[in-house]
DNA sequence: TCTACACTTAACAATTACATAATGTCTTTT
DNA sequence: AAAAGACATTATGTAATTGTTAAGTGTAGA
């Protein structure tokens, strides 16, 4: 039986009490925790702790926790990152955008520890059901392995580097659809970074020559698409 | 030969004659005993008391069985101590739900004697079987032994310092996984402490030559992975 | 107290990824 | 067919990242 790894839960709130109190108990069993106290330091942290899980307090002052969740949303990472929503209350109209916006569960404040571990452990174990299946994209004899960073084409190893790979993984997640060039700039790169247009048929190139077969086609004046022939 | 400590039950029922009689039968085979009468007694005496093994009665005032259970099962203490149920009679709703909520076995009422220490037996031995397994990491010709925090190559030790030790492990207990540096950070070094970037390094080249073989392979701009060649 | 060892850091070396420029090839337009 | 536009290819310098070594710090044990 393989060891388990303790999951990692970022905990959402702007008043440092309940913060404290979630803190508090997590902890005791055994999660492992990091704390933002808004909107913004949440997305900050969310970067760099990579958390299984978000709590995320709804009323928050300047940015709100359905604002949060739709920026987080947006990004690859957070895409399917499950999240619980705190709310004051029943309040049943948050609960219903909430669960809409694409949350996993919610739970009305005041909270119960016992109730809060209850839902944390259900929706971390519904999620680590999916993850499996997610994992590894599957393309005829192609597989791309997310959380392994490694390629294989017909069982034999292809090694990219981390830009090759992230642009190979971007055109694979829809295969036929072609990514314009600006949006691979965007999603690759990020908006900040600003790289001529040759980068990008660089690293197409060397995913090419790595591979020995071309699973990626050129649209003239548009984009690349990735395709099996 | 290591000396085995007497296994310590706790046993949960609201009936004192019930307690009584099983209390009896325990320990006259040489088990340690504690009693509680009912679910909020139960998860306390618990965490004093640690028992290796749980025997709970289903139908309890308060707290019944199953919702004591659903809290044990929560608290990484217990998560994998086996639980036993003790229900009225041949119950099948309650036999069904109990196993499903991850108790190990039951007992129907009246109980007998012979079954209960056979049942109690059995759970056991396979228990400590489990741990036996869980506690081993074997990945090739690799075993690292997380209890006596050793590690083997080819039957060769290999010894590691605390660190370097806890690095390995996260790293083998997902092989092929890659593990970003600030993941690394947080699993081994916790959230609280910031250590510079070169440690991992230092420590990685620790373990790679103290081994002599690399089971640790560099993801540049990403992280490292564990994986035999 | 002395020693040994674990751990961290700093400084530098080595390596690699990356972006770019320059040039080549192909395609489309006129 | 020439020219322009678009992408491919190659080579190359640089920036980013990791490897390595040695030295400093702290701590536990002899």
């Amino acid at each position: 039986m393989m060891q388990e790894l303790p999951e990692k839960i970022l905990i959402v709130d702007d008043e440092p009490d309940i913060i404290e109190f979630i803190n508090y108990n997590l902890k005791s069993k055994g999660y492992l925790t990091e704390t933002a106290s808004n909107g913004v330091e949440a997305i900050r942290k969310a970067k760099t702790f990579q958390p299984d899980l978000i709590l995320l307090d709804m009323m928050m002052p300047e940015k709100d926790g359905l604002q949060t969740l739709r920026e987080l949303r947006v990004m690859p990472d957070f895409e399917k990152t499950p999240v619980i929503f705190l709310t004051a209350m029943r309040d049943e109209k948050s609960e219903i955008t909430g669960l809409q916006t694409g949350a996993d569960d919610y739970i009305t404040k005041p909270i119960k520890p016992e109730l809060l571990a209850t839902r944390v452990n259900a929706v971390l174990r519904r999620m680590k059901k999916d993850r499996e299946v997610e994992e590894k994209m599957i393309l005829g004899d192609l597989i791309i392995n997310k959380t392994k960073y490694s390629v294989t084409y017909k069982g034999v190893d292809i090694i990219l580097a981390k830009k090759e790979f992230e642009l190979l993984s971007l055109l694979a997640s829809k295969p036929g659809r072609v990514f314009l060039r600006n949006e691979i700039l965007q999603r690759v790169w990020g908006s900040e970074v600003i790289v001529g247009d040759r980068t990008i048929d660089v690293h197409i190139r060397k995913i090419r020559q790595k591979a020995g077969v071309d699973f990626i086609t050129t649209v003239k004046g548009v984009g690349y698409k990735f395709e099996m022939e």
